[in-house]
DNA sequence: CTGAAAGCGCTTACAG
DNA sequence: CTGAAAGCGCTTACAG
């Protein structure tokens, strides 16, 4: 297994090292003739490009990296094979390496150094603690980055999200279709930027919704039902701002006698694949993670190829997913 | 944002690149009082080496690739983010990348080309097609290459798997010792390794029990689940060989009137996120799943180091989770 | 232990 | 349109 190099290529095909080069890289103006003689010689002797010998003089490493917070966080978020999947679309025909890296101890200073020394091109930041710094000395730095999500607070900074007060909007218009009298939510962390817009967006159609708080894993869902109909025995709606939340909760209104959707009609969020596990299955707000995701990818992408290019916010439209909950 | 080169770090300390080089790598002799003069050089310039150019000389790329089924297959997988997160504890410390490759068109062939041209050093398999051909292509190559799972067909490849087996005679001696008289069991596909051992495994405890084939999937487990009360009305207890299967079957046992675990026991395979989804929570088979996504890594790792070593399996035992659907 | 020098494989001004 | 040449930033025999 030899390595066969550009150099090889340029005696077998007649031509130097250059030309070789060009009609590797697709370069306009090379003569009919002599591009085809290159192209026979790269098949004939099985050349593959050098990838560190082009990176170390066109500085590009032809790499991203995707940020996700750990696996116990991930666990809220069941969507990573999703934005893979998403990412990968866009990146891969263009021989884009996606690298993947989870936080763990020093992970992202890590990421810092492999942006700063040219290992990475740029990075996609997902569900980032609000209170990390990186974001904000990423963008300091010039360095490509994009977010998963409006940031907390306003950053000049590109991001992609869904809409989530108007997929609020779409849940309330819902129960309230179902003819709901008293409608209650169960809330996401209300530090996070789609805890607040989801219940904000749920108040603006149902002002006098009872509010419950939840932190978006299946174990609060469960506690806030709990604590909900107690609180307020005669609830016949509610909007639960997670999936997984929702189906924790479920079991708790079976369990108090109540069946859903007859008595209790749920309205879940994400169509995650904790919807399909629920029962009955939910009836939730879908965003369109796999398009969401190729976004991001572009956007990075395009800040690679224009440096210092402004940053946009994309804001994707959810949809309601009706299925047997509510 | 001026690249500083290990040029400029030599100069700044007063040495030569070379022995800037030495400590840099760690290298084992270099006189002290240098060594710390290069070590200040290094922090005061900010210096970080660049990758490519190390890379060329080395011939190492410091990537490995996880080539994962696609978006489809990998919902009917819960493991990505224990996958992951196992792989990078061992592999960040190292400085070494993990590029994920999601099955698309023309992936496989794609991360061939990586590991030929030296852009990965290595490739983790998960869930490959039994009747794929680029792991005997791989190891022909004599590639660094590692398997999730045992393969269909023996081969001289270094594998990570779970005692399916024992696994599943775990779950037969749960049943048992719970007092099930009709036993039966919902099986993987029969075209899988982990489907076939499975199943085997459970028939070497309870030969007599009743055999309804699913592949993995929910849907599937829906599907069997009704066949299984149609064919066998006084089943009192069943191993389904996945817990998303079982999530799906579940609500089938409610629906005909049944109760679980009182009057259908049930007990699950793989103790993933299904299991706390369902209702009852499952009583599951576990596996270790990021223990063994840290020893694939490890055994690339050492496969990279040590060119044609020899091929090694490694399985890990399963234990038995209790909680209450059986 | 240390340094001068060669070389890893490519791309890209610069002439022609 | 094409080629000779320089250079990307590092590591590593090879002498000393």
């Amino acid at each position: 297994m030899k390595r066969v190099t550009l150099e090889e290529v340029a005696r077998v095909a007649g031509v130097s090292r250059a030309t070789a080069s060009r009609v590797v890289n697709g370069a306009s103006s090379v003569d009919e003739s002599l591009r085809h003689a290159v192209q026979r010689a790269i098949s004939s002797t099985g050349y593959l490009p050098n990838i560190a010998a082009r990176s170390l003089v066109t500085r590009r490493a032809d790499a991203i990296g995707l940020l996700l917070p750990d696996e116990r966080r991930m666990d809220g978020d069941p969507h990573l094979a999703s934005v893979v999947s998403g990412v990968t679309r866009v990146v891969r025909p263009l021989g884009v390496h996606l690298v993947l890296m989870m936080t763990g101890p020093g992970t992202r200073e890590q990421a810092m150094s492999d942006l700063r020394c040219g290992r990475l091109d740029g990075v996609i930041l997902v569900h980032t603690d609000p209170a990390d710094p990186v974001p904000g000395q990423l963008i300091e730095a010039g360095l490509p980055v994009v977010l998963a999500g409006r940031p907390l607070e306003p950053m000049p900074i590109t991001y992609v999200d869904v809409n989530q007060t108007a997929g609020a909007a779409l849940a309330a218009c819902r129960l309230k279709s179902l003819q709901c009298n008293r409608i209650a939510t169960i809330t996401g962390p209300q530090d996070t930027p789609a805890g607040q817009d989801r219940l904000a967006g749920f108040l603006a159609e149902v002002p006098d919704a009872v509010v419950v708080h939840g932190d978006f894993t299946r174990q609060s869902g469960v506690a806030a039902m709990e604590h909900l109909i107690r609180r307020c025995p005669d609830v016949d709606g509610v909007f639960v701002a997670s999936d997984l939340m929702a189906n924790g909760a479920i079991p708790v209104l079976h369990r108090s006698g109540r069946k859903v959707p007859d008595d209790v009609a749920v309205v879940g969020f994400d169509d995650s694949s904790a919807a399909l596990t629920s029962e009955p299955e939910l009836t939730t707000v879908r965003q369109p993670i796999t398009d969401m995701a190729a976004e991001m990818a572009r956007q990075l992408l395009r800040q690679i190829t224009e440096p210092r290019s402004p940053a946009v916010s994309v804001v994707f439209e959810p949809s309601l997913v009706v299925r047997d909950s509510g």
